[in-house]
DNA sequence: GCAGAGTGATTACACCTGTAATCAATAAAG
DNA sequence: CTTTATTGATTACAGGTGTAATCACTCTGC
């Protein structure tokens, strides 16, 4: 799967909660601290149908734009990703190192056992 | 802290292990798999260098080069930035996110329990 | 002393990314 | 019909990145 850039998964962020969707409403429902314009974001999208992580239908002179890559999917690859490559593969220093840095609360702590106690079989 | 490019992280993950190095040295140590010529090399410990990722001290004609930052404290830098783009800040879905995608031996889950374990007061 | 090897510095170049502007076609408004 | 607003396509351009080559020194071995 092609990756997205940062710019890009705002754009997407915004088509994975809403789709189909023009380019005139994907820009307007960009959050407004990016600052960009109309023109930019159709660059994205572009971007974004090039790699192949959005499709687009004809809807009279413009087009539709929607997710042809599941948030899930995606999300769960990058997350590999990061974790191959700092973790070696391994999720458990991930947990360590964000408990080492006073990331987890211990209402994270309870849900993350909630998860793992429904895990085993 | 400025960000580390995925190939300079290789050169990173050389001198975290062991340090100082010359460029030669670590030119050696790095995964055959990159396949990189010195000069590539000596160029991402340039880059690196202008990051202040990395310092160097003087060793007759040539550097010894050594971590600016702790592999811990980036490590604990990235993946908080990825938690806050693709879960919101939260480790819990992302726990729940690898549950989902079959990345959790029963082993890793017991390892994690174990760490949970530790944190509660 | 001179040729070769090793070293950092400088330069190169293509691709990706952020951030648009411009253009051409067309629909909408008057 | 003509002007104007929309829309996708094309082009732009600087900064980061991957991947080096070249240059100018300077030790080392003869």
């Amino acid at each position: 799967m092609e990756r997205i850039a940062e710019g890009e998964y705002a754009v997407m962020e915004v088509l994975w909660d809403e789709a189909p969707l023009t380019a005139a409403e994907v820009a307007e429902r960009v959050p407004a601290e990016r600052g960009w314009s109309l023109a930019t974001v159709k660059t994205m999208l572009s971007r974004l149908l090039a790699k192949g992580i959005l499709a687009h239908e004809q809807d009279g002179r413009r087009y539709l734009y929607r997710p042809a890559v599941a948030r899930d999917a995606y999300v769960a690859a990058e997350s590999g990703r990061l974790i191959d490559r700092m973790f070696g593969g391994r999720l458990t220093p991930l947990v360590a190192q964000l408990a080492a840095s006073d990331r987890l609360t211990a209402e994270d702590i309870a849900e993350i056992e909630e998860i793992l106690k429904g895990l085993k079989p």
